[in-house]
DNA sequence: ACCGCTACACACTGCGGAGG
DNA sequence: CCTCCGCAGTGTGTAGCGGT
């Protein structure tokens, strides 16, 4: 097989995004504009916005439930994982015929009913269009990076008040060489004593498994003398309940020595003291 | 048999740190 | 100062499974 040089590979990349475009999908389009059309009559016609009269709509319309929990800012991978920690389930289907009471007062906790008889009364304008555009796309990760780094500030905060050295975020190198990526190392980078991997998430993806692989990794790389530590949390880990159940299972069978969420971190605070003194670093 | 749900894979975003 | 790249997010499609 005769190879193509790098350049005609590289000048053969075509822009996938446009190609996708052309498809069209104008029949969606006008079929989701209908439903929404219907959902604003239908909430038009009610005498008044109140949670009764919200349940009776989605349902007979289940349908509904993204279109208002967008009114909140829930898109729908937030809107599947807020169901998922408060209701217990991932679909607002079923839910929402048998039981609707409980999804309108979870999407009240986020001031539905005035969200709604606001945006429903306004005026709105192409200034206000771009501005909301704006705003849902950059919500994401602007606010995201301060949730990851909660978590970390936290751990770092205990290690620190228990009067032990560390860095975060690196690399060290354990087992026959190998390195692993860690969160936490006391009392530093070179030759740690105790790795920590800290993941929280409120929203899903690959990313999950990603980070459970990150600390197999660690658990695979460790020296039998070296304390591994894992903290969790966000309800993100709810929709990945396989993802958490590898984790979980490598604490069991002590690959690793300990999980914590952030209501454990007095716990955390009693292991990691066990630890550095065991280590005579206390 | 079909429908709805779950789990998962994959693509893309904005920020911030590292290095040229 | 600019560019690259990793990180924690959002969003979407789909295979497989279980209930009706």
């Amino acid at each position: 097989m005769d190879l193509i040089s790098y350049n005609d590979l590289l000048g053969s990349l075509s822009d996938l995004s446009m190609v996708k475009q052309n498809n069209g999908n104008l029949d969606e389009f006008i079929e989701l504009k209908e439903q929404i059309n219907t959902i604003v009559e239908d909430l038009s016609n009610l005498d008044d916005i109140t949670e009764d009269n919200l349940c009776t709509l989605i349902q007979k319309e289940p349908d509904a439930v993204p279109i208002l929990a967008s009114c909140v800012g829930l898109g729908r991978e937030k809107l599947r994982g807020q169901l998922t920690h408060r209701l217990g389930t991932g679909g607002w289907v079923k839910i929402s015929r048998k039981e609707p009471q409980r999804v309108i007062s979870m999407l009240e906790q986020f001031n539905l009913i005035e969200r709604l008889k606001e945006q429903l009364s306004k005026e709105w304008t192409f200034n206000d269009v771009l501005l909301e555009r704006y705003l849902w796309s950059s919500r994401s990760a602007t606010s995201a990076q301060g949730q990851g780094r909660d978590l970390e500030d936290q751990i770092e905060e205990i290690v620190k008040n228990l009067g032990l050295s560390c860095s975060m975020r690196g690399r060290f190198t354990g087992r026959g060489g190998n390195t692993a990526p860690f969160d936490l190392a006391i009392p530093g980078e070179n030759n740690p004593l105790i790795v920590g991997a800290a993941k929280g998430f409120n929203s899903t993806g690959s990313k999950l498994s990603d980070a459970v692989r990150e600390i197999e990794e660690l658990a695979d790389v460790r020296l039998p003398r070296q304390f591994v530590f894992a903290f969790i949390d966000g309800i993100g880990w709810k929709r990945r309940e396989a993802d958490l159940r590898r984790i979980y299972n490598l604490w069991e069978n002590q690959y690793i020595d300990g999980i914590y969420t952030l209501v454990h971190l007095e716990r955390f605070k009693e292991d990691l003291k066990n630890a550095a003194v065991r280590h005579e670093l206390l």
